[in-house]
DNA sequence: CTGGGGATGGGGCCC
DNA sequence: GGGGCCCCATCCCCA
């Protein structure tokens, strides 16, 4: 019996012992199973990220072969829109797009952007864009990052206000020729002043911005936009200056909060960026040989205040020539190594001025998307960034279409002698080049004051709200049927009417709209 | 077919 | 009279 139990107990203890030796061995397979399964995620995720940025250079070589192609000798173009990326624009003699030279498709690691919300009175919004260039740096420079050089970039955090001086990236090498440059705001009122000098074919414009003041207050739109909170709507009062001083951005995280000074933490974010996925409009040009183009521009994209964190960079001091019928390009006016400011406050363009002296150009907006936001502050705002900003390119390939088919480029008239800076379309007068470039820029400055829906245009705000007020004041006489617009009731109009007046050329069937039309003909008759 | 937003162009008004 | 701005009509597209 004893012997029976010292048996049982050796059993226990040898059942014990292999139990637990099976335990071990199902760690040991389910660690090296999650090694293997996470070391497969890291190569996936290098994979991705290669390919990513192997996409975007491809991309960029295209558009450059395009541009070049074109206008071989002096192009010095972004492309800042999708379209125009692939190359589906059609770079008429005004068309301005920028391309960044082979070999620099990728901001550097080095190129800190900082971010800070400015004082209501917008007077000094800097951005500092540290770039290295390759052919300044010489020898020794890294032209490509490392995985853990990507690693550093992410960590990246946009800053405040001074703290904008101890974010310059460490991770290059402290011999690194680098140039500092920054972008700032300057305050100043409305309108630009675009001077010809035909002499030497460099237009000099003169900006004063809107931002400011009590101009800006006393505008009814600024008005409705400070109290909304909405960016201010971006053309004359937001014009292109570079300026060489040291300084940060300043980028309202928070649309709510534009305009409420510096001091308000809410205006001021942190957020990681990725410099490599960042789309911005302006891209480094280091052709130093030629100096046309300051290898510290950057590109900041405002999307208006639907994601309520982009606000317009105006540039100070910049020198854009233009070699022939080139479209302008910025310059950093010979400030290659030292970065520090030393030019004037005017913007020299020398622009496609040959065949329309008259035109007058509204200035682009360099503005940021910060495409891989980290933020706590965003937010669910993050979303509408994406949807903004796919809905800005959209627009683009329609803006784009618009001037190729007999916008300002193909005949400038001189009812439209106002051009769009992103697409050249022709307007009669600067403030619907304004609403246009809104398209472009997704700033939407009227705000809805029951659901905090944004709009471009004041009258698609007026025509949101009967959403709300449920008003119909357009009634149809065949039906008693209201309508809230006219454009509707016209359209209900024609159920009575029995008016097609959209016909199929090939079959003849009639349509009471185009679209249905157009899906007849996609449907039926796609081949021809 | 309806209802919504986006965008453009024209006309009127004001300076 | 011309330029600039605002309002409105209208068209387009989409769900």
């Amino acid at each position: 019996m004893a012997n029976c139990m010292v048996f049982q107990t050796q059993i226990a203890s040898i059942m014990e012992v292999l139990a637990n030796a099976a335990v071990a061995e199902i760690c040991k397979l389910v660690d090296d199973d999650y090694a293997v399964f996470r070391l497969e995620i890291t190569q996936s995720q290098k994979e991705n990220r290669s390919l990513r940025r192997k996409l975007q250079l491809l991309e960029l070589k295209v558009a450059r072969e395009r541009v070049l192609a074109i206008r071989p000798s002096s192009v010095k173009i972004l492309d800042k829109y999708r379209g125009m990326a692939r190359g589906e624009g059609h770079l008429t003699g005004g068309h301005r797009s920028f391309v960044k030279p082979a070999g620099h498709n990728t901001w550097r690691d080095d190129q800190p952007i900082t971010v800070d919300e400015g004082s209501g009175t917008s007077t000094q919004h800097v951005i500092v864009i540290e770039s290295t260039d390759a052919e300044a740096a010489g020898p020794g420079v890294k032209q490509e990052r490392s995985e853990g050089e990507d690693d550093l970039r992410h960590s990246r955090v946009i800053q405040t206000g001074e703290a904008a001086v101890a974010m310059e990236d460490t991770t290059t090498a402290p011999a690194q020729p680098r140039t500092r440059h920054s972008i700032t705001e300057v305050s100043g009122t409305l309108n630009a002043v675009l001077k010809s000098q035909t002499d030497t074919k460099t237009l000099t414009v003169t900006h004063r911005l809107l931002h400011t003041g009590s101009d800006h207050r006393s505008d009814p739109e600024r008005l409705a936009l400070g109290r909304l909170g909405c960016p201010p709507a971006p053309g004359s009062e937001y014009l292109p200056v570079f300026h060489q001083s040291q300084g940060t951005v300043n980028y309202c995280g928070d649309g709510d909060m534009l305009d409420t000074g510096v001091d308000d933490p809410s205006c001021s974010y942190s957020t990681e960026m990725d410099p490599v996925n960042i789309p911005l409009g302006l891209e480094t040009q280091t052709d130093l040989s030629r100096g046309d183009w300051n290898q510290n521009s950057s590109g900041l994209y405002s999307e208006g205040c639907l994601d309520k964190k982009g606000e317009v960079i105006v540039l100070d001091e910049v020198t854009v020539k233009v070699e022939g019928d080139a479209s302008p390009t910025w310059n950093a006016d010979g400030h290659l190594g030292d970065g520090q400011s030393q030019g004037s406050d005017f913007l020299d363009y020398r622009g496609s001025l040959e065949t329309n002296p008259n035109v007058t150009t509204l200035s682009p907006l360099y503005t940021l998307r910060d495409r891989d936001p980290v933020s706590t502050s965003m937010g669910t705002s993050d979303s509408h960034s994406h949807v903004l900003f796919d809905q800005v390119l959209n627009s683009n390939n329609s803006a784009r279409a618009q001037a190729q088919g007999g916008g300002a480029t193909s005949g400038n008239s001189k009812e439209k002698q106002f051009l769009c800076m992103f697409c050249n379309k022709g307007f009669s007068c600067p403030k619907k080049v304004e609403i246009h470039q809104r398209v472009h820029t997704g700033v939407k400055p009227f705000s809805c004051t029951q659901c905090h829906m944004c709009f471009a245009q004041a009258g698609n705000l007026k025509k949101h709200q009967r959403v709300h007020t449920g008003e119909k004041p357009y009634s149809c006489t065949q039906c008693e049927k209201r309508f809230s617009r006219q454009d509707h009731l016209k359209m209900h109009l024609k159920v009575h009417t029995g008016e097609r007046p959209f016909g199929c050329s090939h079959c003849g069937k009639r349509f009471s709209e185009r679209r249905y039309l157009r899906i007849h003909q996609q449907k039926n008759h796609s081949t021809l």
